[in-house]
DNA sequence: AGCAGGTGTTTTACTGGTAAATGATTTGGC
DNA sequence: GCCAAATCATTTACCAGTAAAACACCTGCT
């Protein structure tokens, strides 16, 4: 097991060994109350069903998923508190932390998002006075976007405050398992990042 | 700098060390070519500008984000190849694991959606013959849905091919490393799982 | 029986994303 | 210099999701 745990996670290990073969009432996802998170369960159920699968992608893709998910809709966040999504955020994010004005292409590719969706963010943040564009006097197909003042210190103000919330929120971790999680996931996003390389349309 | 590494990946450590100060040009979210991935790239780029925030959850939330994104739009994924969303193979593949009829209510439950995308699914996936619905003769509010021939067929010919596809994926990482990072992302979930209760509008 | 209130599902109105087409401009070959 | 092809951004048409309201039905109290 060397890793992480030395409890292998599905280990658990039922006592009975009921089987939710017809009461799995109440409990949402296969989950059983006190046993591991709600992907473990779902995994047990395709075991049980197709056991001639590989099923340890699923583990971790699965649970990848899912906490993404978890983490997308937490009302609480300061961000949607600010009335802000994540894209848009990371849009304002990129012109902050580049401290330079970008093109909208430049901050498709920043943000990982299409054209079409960043000419449509830009639109809402510049009603919402948290960015202003100007032409390039050169080329006149390309705007330069910044953030205006307001911008900027919704940034500033925001940043800190998501920063510790999402410091409380991976908490339960310890400080090391957070660094090998960061550093494992890494190293995936390494590898992900070479092979499925986006086709994301620029145009 | 104690961050991120304690162990390789990041460990490249930038030989000469000038920077994105104004030459970012070409490379997409600060990613320089060889170094981490692009995150540990935005990461860096942060430290920089408000050297005053702990970043460290970036690390892990940023990461986890980002993995989802890229494995959400594998557009070579034989599920996708299926011309099935992931939402929908979740919604088959519930009612494929558990064996059972199940209600829309269950079905939002089990894949962790609301009702009405249930619904929307359910319509999409009876047009196309992939489900069945029969109504409950005692309870006449609720429904039955199950998997037709078709539709079993589908799931079960596609989550060999998606499984092993997810596999070489995965297959950067080693196997001990793919169990570490399942078993923290389990950690890390069952305390998402606890914390953040979805509202999800089960009405 | 009758009705207040709860539950299971669907509908409505809207939002934010995408792919593909379009418009506007620059660039490179000749 | 001029036109074909490339590039940057936006527009269009559409689709899937959401929240909130509506609908249909059941349940339990009186």
């Amino acid at each position: 097991m060397t890793a992480a745990n030395g409890r292998g996670t599905v280990g658990v290990d039922a006592p009975g060994g009921e089987w939710p073969g017809g009461e799995s009432r109440g409990e949402a996802a296969a989950g059983r109350p006190g046993a591991g998170d709600t992907v473990a369960a779902v995994v047990r159920q395709w075991e049980a069903v197709r056991p001639d699968l590989d099923t340890a992608p699923m583990e971790v893709i699965g649970r990848i998923n899912r906490c993404a998910a978890l983490l997308q809709q937490a009302e609480d966040s300061p961000l949607r508190h600010a009335g802000l999504t994540r894209p848009e955020f990371d849009l304002l994010g990129a012109l902050r932390r580049t401290g330079l004005e970008l093109t909208p292409g430049e901050l498709a590719r920043e943000t990982f998002s299409s054209g079409a969706a960043v000419t449509k963010r830009l639109k809402q943040l510049t009603e919402r006075g948290l960015v202003e564009r100007r032409g390039d006097t050169r080329d006149r197909r390309v705007a330069h976007v910044r953030l205006t003042d307001a911008g900027r210190a919704l940034v500033d103000g925001i940043l800190p405050a998501q920063l510790s919330y999402e410091t409380t929120v991976l908490a339960g971790l310890g400080g090391t398992d957070q660094r090998e999680l960061a550093a494992l996931l890494g190293d995936l996003l390494v590898q992900l990042e070479g092979r499925l390389r986006t086709p994301r349309t620029t145009a």
